[in-house]
DNA sequence: TGTACATCAGTGAACGCGCGTTCACTGATGTAC
DNA sequence: TGTACATCAGTGAACGCGCGTTCACTGATGTAC
């Protein structure tokens, strides 16, 4: 079946960039590279994939994914009543994956890639963590724990959107833990970012125990651990 | 005096070399471009600029250090002893000067240029904020004002790297309100991170206050709100 | 105040390299009768 | 089972563009005597 060694090019394309964001960054994903190394003349590559931009599509559609996988696995790992150690799970997923792969950790929660305008396709995709780390959420609220006493309140405008979002998510939370929870989100990607980009340098030098701080106190922010 | 119309050169290539940042990103930087705005041939650029990277060193400089200045003074217009009130001021200038120079902020905090290797002279600069937050902190730790309970226990090997780094800059702060500083710190930049990088798009509408939350509820954890 | 000289801004050509994308084409592989 | 035809993988040349950096040079501007 030539649909086999078709599909398997395609995916050897796709190894092929994300070897190169790994090496250079976004910016210089080059369709001519890639043919080079494939041993192919540089508009052959056209037989595979439509553009320099679909292909970075497919590579940012991917990186969401296999991020989303990574921490669904992880998260199932633990058990389901065990709410702090789900929560402990997503957060150590998302951040071995991005220590796995940092250069599709910076694709999709770096400098987005000027001039390329992220089409729909990437919007499910992206939700995926803050997915699981809501089911979480969701599961410790509907389990009437307690949550940390909420105050300073919500601003209205913020409520009023939280409310919406819980409900196009069909999510059982009411704002102001959701507002936690996004908090929560906001801080464990803010973490891993620092510490990839280098912030943490010259700062703190046990990196892996910082963020298990991190996580035990977001987590706690959010009535969890 | 040749030395004045050369120093306003400088200034010229490094407006425009903003520019191009705002328009196409770090790596689209281009010392021809430039020299083609400038109406000069693309070889005289070296007659202010050594390098391409030189001038990547010199914007990224530049960026921390008018971050830092946007800092400070936004700080020192807050009464010396309303600690909330500096807390405040540091946190929307951070927003505010993100808002304003989002290609910059980008350079500074987003995915680091590949191939790029920040060199000692911007080590100093990229301090700036987190020093500005620091001597709050200091401040509410001197006068003695209650900090919130910390539970769980710092491990101890951050706890000696908080330490050491306290040491190193001669800061008066015990390891456990530091530890709350640097992750008010980094959820500071992970909020302004996630909104000028998309993250919040179809999340979070009402910016502003939503952030507005975020300080507040950061101030708390760190015992200045 | 005027001349001689040094400084340095800017030129223009070149080196050697990169890129995305299109197009007419060859020739091997698979499919249908 | 064998032949005719359609499909499609891959070629090679081209278009039109980009880049950083070096080098020998012209010619204007400033400086020192």
């Amino acid at each position: 079946m030539r649909e086999r060694v078709r599909t398997e090019l395609v995916e050897e394309i796709k190894r092929l960039g994300r070897e190169q964001l790994a090496a250079e960054g976004a910016t210089a994903l080059s369709l001519r590279a890639i043919a080079r190394q494939l041993g192919m003349v540089s508009s052959a590559i056209y037989r595979y994939v439509p553009s320099r931009d679909a292909l970075l599509t497919m590579l940012i559609v991917d990186a969401y994914e296999a991020l989303g996988d990574a921490v669904d696995a992880a998260e199932r790992r633990a058990p389901r009543d065990d709410l702090a150690a789900r929560w402990r799970a997503i957060c150590r997923a998302v951040r071995r994956w991005a220590h796995a792969h940092p250069a599709e950790y910076a694709l999709i929660y770096g400098t987005p890639v000027p001039g390329y305008e992220a089409p729909e396709d990437t919007v499910d995709p992206a939700t995926r963590v803050a997915s699981a780390m809501l089911s979480v959420l969701t599961d410790a609220w509907r389990s009437g724990r307690p949550v940390p006493s909420d105050e300073p309140a919500l601003a209205p405008s913020v409520a009023r959107d939280l409310r919406e979002l819980a409900a196009r998510l069909g999510a059982d939370v009411p704002p102001a833990p959701l507002a936690r929870g996004l908090q929560a989100w906001t801080m464990i990607f803010g973490t891993v970012s620092f510490e990839l980009f280098g912030h943490y340098h010259h700062v703190i030098d046990h990196l892996d125990v910082w963020f298990d701080d991190v996580i035990d106190r977001t987590g706690a922010s959010v009535g969890l651990v």
